[in-house]
DNA sequence: TCTCAACATGTCTGTTCTTACATGTCATGG
DNA sequence: CCATGACATGTAAGAACAGACATGTTGAGA
């Protein structure tokens, strides 16, 4: 339901083909919601028939890229005003969590700094990026301004979680004798 | 796929019930992996059938508890040990920043400042339950310590989040006139 | 005695998402 | 001229997931 909103408002931007949404969400954006080419080739068709979207134009190599129409602009705009927020989330590293006390002692450690560096790298990554927004080398649109937003707050996530696994490392909680045994 | 070893995990702790275990997932589970009832009766039919779990007793009002194998706490030990973390998460409040730029921005002050609030009062909830942990009104098992570490990632998450909140409200970088103009 | 809430387990349908398969175009460089 | 890689769009099968429907049990309190 997401990526449907999620197509509308990044071809509220400008004209887009599927292959263009694609590689959008191969980049940040698949960091928050993973999409692969099939359900953006498939959800398109149906934007399209339900008249949220058209073709404007067919480019080499059977380009066809589509715009968004008034109706989907107003759509996106519905979305984000009115609709609520889904606040679930699903979150792999986390829910490992709840079973560490099932690892051996010592393999928890190295998962737990190796879960730090990842974040850590990832944070950093992020933070780069952010850089280059902050030094105006992708101009100073709307669009460009809410893209650093999203990317603060991935920053803010990966720091977060990278201090996480540290402190857990040197938490006494999981220092005792009784790790890594079932029952 | 997480969700079949999640469920070996939880059995590892001793046997349950399909009914338990959902209640589980309705608690502090379920905000890092959301789980309905008729998806984990069905995949404890098909650990079952694999040999993982197996049925420890029958109750009155028909309730099936499942105790876990040998096979089964392999299966679960060797997930943590060498499965590589799928880090990709799906977070629509973060989805949602990247098209912020298409809201008014009165409703785009007003939806951060609401989603401050959620988040500083769902780290708070959370903050409130991993001190009675700290307290040891749960006890000191290895399974209660690492559900304390679970739910410091869950504080930091959300403390994060509500900083975030707070500081793209105070930003300047949506102060700009040009926001809620499409195109 | 009746009603309600909590206990308890399932099926069914439709949607979403992933993975593998399949095809074809065009530009570049060897 | 040929191979390769990036461009580009799709289908098909199946797994995962959500939501609605369906049923029956037991205990507590009105």
């Amino acid at each position: 339901m997401s990526l449907r909103h999620g197509l509308l408002g990044l071809l509220a931007e400008g004209p887009a083909s599927g292959y263009d949404l694609a590689r959008r969400f191969s980049e940040a954006l698949g960091s928050v919601w993973p999409a692969q080419h099939p359900q953006i080739y498939s959800e398109l068709a149906r934007l399209e028939s339900a008249g949220l979207i058209e073709v404007e134009s067919t480019g080499p190599r059977r380009r066809k890229a589509y715009r968004i129409t008034e109706e989907g602009l107003a759509e996106v705009r519905r979305w984000l005003a009115e609709v609520e927020v889904d606040h679930t989330f699903r979150m792999e590293t986390l829910f490992r969590a709840y079973f560490f006390w099932l690892m051996e002692p010592e393999d928890l450690k190295a998962h737990l700094a190796k879960e730090q560096v990842f974040f850590a790298e990832t944070a950093a990554a992020l933070r780069g990026y952010a850089a280059t927004k902050d030094r105006g080398d992708w101009g100073t649109s709307a669009q460009t301004r809410a893209m650093r937003i999203a990317i603060e707050a991935g920053i803010r996530i990966n720091e977060a979680l990278a201090g996480w696994a540290e402190w857990a490392q040197e938490s006494d909680i999981m220092t005792s004798e009784d790790f890594g045994t079932a029952k």
